[in-house]
DNA sequence: GCACGGATAGTTTTT
DNA sequence: CTATCCGTGC
């Protein structure tokens, strides 16, 4: 029942308690983004000033959403707003007073490949006995302690539970931290522990933070993590004036370190907290809900809820079993190519939900096979790119001399015929000299043991960093990156590396986009600053297909669960609803009622992104892995009671017999008439795919 | 330094 | 099954 002001009463308190502890308890779409801009805008009508006041996120793109709608609202006077993700926030933080911390203002981030590579020599050098513990776990732990807001003395502590990774974790923790602050970079968990170590141990900064915000608001806060929780309780200031919003039931990066606590117990953390509950869903019909809510029910740890919506019964919810897994694909394409047909419905209307990327390979192989335009959401990044790492590496090795990892990337690429053996002399050298290896390679000559015909090779790549490494200071990033990449002749390094040419092409584009996007950097920051370039790349996801996007693309949407969250669509289909993927085989090995819970969470996720029709699909048997095991439906659809049906799959009628001919034809065309080849990698029947 | 072959592991992924 | 990583051999 909303209000003419457009809130419902609940919202309206939400709105209008701007002072003092607010925990907004928002179940799935019940308007909480649309409380959250009225309310800044109503701080902000009320006289304060838009520098006091912060928003935090998670995401980019919930941090985009909620500055446009504020900017709707309230037009200029909401510039000003400290309106970002926990990470960019740090970054921002950091930018100002790192020094304080031993590094310089420009180091730099490091994603997981670098991580890695840190992590890796990290190992090497300490040899612990008896692991063979790949790295990426070892990482996993240290990130997960980092996320938990523990030290490397926690870690060694508290090494009791027999888990390989963590002891040896605990031991390359510290190491691996020194490591990184002598190349003056920062992993993503730094960015959140190093701010709050800056704010707990420099009462000055934690004071002129403090100051400042006197607003503060955090969205999704059942997502927040032990270090961003201690984030937000040190930027608060006497007054207290901290309004959270989340959904306890939609809490699903459990295993990233997020701690639903954190949310569950707002109210012991603050005893006068304010507590609203949003229970009016405004996207769903109730057949959805209704599911929804008899599966969500059977979580124990929860502020109960019951949503609830006036948009009428609508559909009832199916699951339907396939004989298989191609059965399952085929036959939700199917369903959406006749309903987009009968009701003249936009490809756009449709999304279809998985738990794992690996399952949507089938249905973008029928999608190809009807020329239905797709995107597929959570492939590769635009940054994971290898050219775009190689030549981000450059950037970053011109911006930190420090950064060893990105130097030692970019070497011998292209080959310079600079060695190992060669690496590790001049690294010697390097340590002796008390200089950074980007130094040592342009005192090559002095380096014992390397001839003069390579010291000369090693000379020049030194030298071509120094000139490079002035040139980038000055504005005009793009132009920069133009020479260099004439220099180096990158263009014959792809042509090198990969023997098709479609292939060179299609990373030559990217290498072009790459210097398109260094371009529209340089037009928005016309002092440039390479810095500022390499922290904005690190932290924003780019997501330049989306602008080129608008209304003109209708396309059905392929993606994750966790992905999903926080979205919408009209008509939706959870694929792969049994045992073994929801809830997963992993969490169902766990037998901790708190994993199990999570799971149900995610399939609760995945249920309340449909606003029309919601439609379950399980195979009878699946192959993974070359094994064909029967497969069970989730224990979830039992849960939800007789708010889903279940039913086998309708056999395609005799009205598809013609469309079946028809596929046939086109399978015959796809695969030149030999059955059983590649599908065709990369971007083909207009398929594409964003990060 | 590079190319190839074998071994290995494969849930989710906001930054 | 397949993508990716590591080690070996040239």
């Amino acid at each position: 029942m909303a209000g003419k002001d457009g809130l419902n009463p609940e919202q309206r308190l939400g709105v209008e308690t701007t002072r003092g502890p607010v925990l907004v308890l928002a179940g799935a779409g019940t308007g909480k983004t649309h409380v959250l801009t009225r309310r800044i805008a109503r701080i902000l009508d009320s006289g304060v000033p838009a520098q006091s006041i912060l928003a935090v996120t998670f995401t980019n793109k919930a941090a985009r959403e909620m500055k446009e709608r504020i900017a709707g609202l309230v037009g200029k006077s909401g510039s000003g707003l400290w309106i970002s993700t926990f990470h960019s926030l740090c970054a921002r933080i950091l930018r100002r007073d790192i020094e304080r911390l031993g590094y310089k203002t420009n180091f730099t981030i490091y994603d997981t490949s670098d991580q890695l590579s840190v992590l890796r020599s990290t190992l090497r050098d300490i040899k612990v006995p008896g692991t063979e513990i790949g790295p990426e776990k070892v990482l996993w732990a240290i990130s997960q302690a980092k996320a938990n807001a523990r030290t490397a003395e926690d870690l060694s502590r508290e090494q009791d539970d027999g888990d390989d990774a963590a002891v040896v974790a605990a031991s390359a923790f510290a190491r691996y931290q020194e490591a990184l602050r002598e190349r003056n970079a920062l992993d993503f968990d730094d960015l959140l522990s190093l701010a709050v170590r800056l704010l707990a141990e420099h009462e000055d900064v934690r004071r002129s933070y403090q100051e400042r915000f006197r607003y503060c608001l955090v969205d999704e806060y059942q997502d927040t993590n032990a270090i961003q929780y201690r984030l937000v309780q040190l930027l608060l200031n006497p007054e207290r004036n901290l309004f959270v919003v989340g959904d306890d039931d939609q809490a699903i990066y459990g295993w990233r370190g997020a701690d639903s606590r954190h949310i569950l117990n707002f109210g012991n953390d603050f005893p006068d907290t304010k507590v609203i509950r949003l229970e009016q869903n405004y996207r769903s019909t109730n057949a959805i809900l209704a599911a929804a809510n008899s599966l969500i029910r059977n979580n124990l740890s929860r502020h109960p809820k019951v949503l609830w919506s006036a948009l009428g019964q609508g559909d009832p919810v199916i699951c339907y079993e396939t004989p298989d897994e191609r059965g399952e694909a085929e036959f939700v394409i199917r369903q959406i190519r006749e309903e987009q047909r009968k009701e003249k419905s936009p490809w756009g209307r449709f999304a279809v939900l998985f738990r794992t990327n690996n399952e949507m390979r089938l249905y973008e192989e029928q999608l190809r096979l009807f020329r239905i335009p797709y995107v597929l959401i959570g492939g590769q990044k635009f940054f994971d790119k290898k050219e775009v790492k190689d030549l981000t590496a450059y950037l970053k090795a011109l911006a930190n001399p420090q950064d060893e990892v990105s130097l030692l990337r970019i070497v011998n690429c292209p080959p310079r015929g600079i060695g190992k053996t060669t690496l590790e002399r001049l690294d010697v050298f390097a340590v002796g000299a008390g200089i950074p290896l980007s130094e040592a390679l342009c005192r090559a000559a002095e380096v014992p043991g390397i001839t003069e015909k390579l010291a000369e090779r090693v000379a020049r790549f030194g030298a071509l960093l120094t000139r490079y490494r002035e040139r980038v200071q000055r504005p005009g990033l793009a132009g920069a990156m133009r020479d260099l990449l004439t220099e180096i002749d990158y263009a014959a390094e792809l042509a090198r590396q990969y023997p098709e040419e479609a292939q060179v092409q299609a990373r030559a584009n990217t290498v072009a986009e790459f210097v398109a996007d260094l371009g529209a950097f340089d037009a928005r920051n016309p002092q440039g600053g390479i810095d500022a370039y390499l922290q904005a790349a690190a932290l924003l996801d780019e997501e330049r297909e989306d602008e080129k996007e608008g209304p003109a693309t209708d396309q059905v949407t392929l993606i994750t669960i966790h992905s999903a969250k926080g979205l919408e669509f009209p008509r939706v289909f959870v694929c792969g609803m049994e045992e073994g993927l929801i809830p997963h085989k992993r969490s169902i090995a766990e037998e901790d009622d708190r994993t199990i819970e999570e799971e149900r969470r995610l399939c609760y996720v995945a249920w309340t992104r449909a606003r029309e029709k919601l439609t379950l699909t399980y195979p009878g048997v699946r192959t993974r892995w070359g094994r064909t095991d029967n497969a069970l439906p989730s224990r979830f659809l039992k849960e939800a009671g007789d708010k889903v049906r279940l039913e086998a799959a309708p056999k395609p009628g005799p009205a598809t017999q013609e469309v079946a001919a028809d596929y046939f034809a086109k399978l015959q065309g796809l695969f030149g008439g030999g059955a059983g080849g590649a599908a065709g990698g990369g971007a083909g029947a207009g398929g594409t795919r964003r990060p």
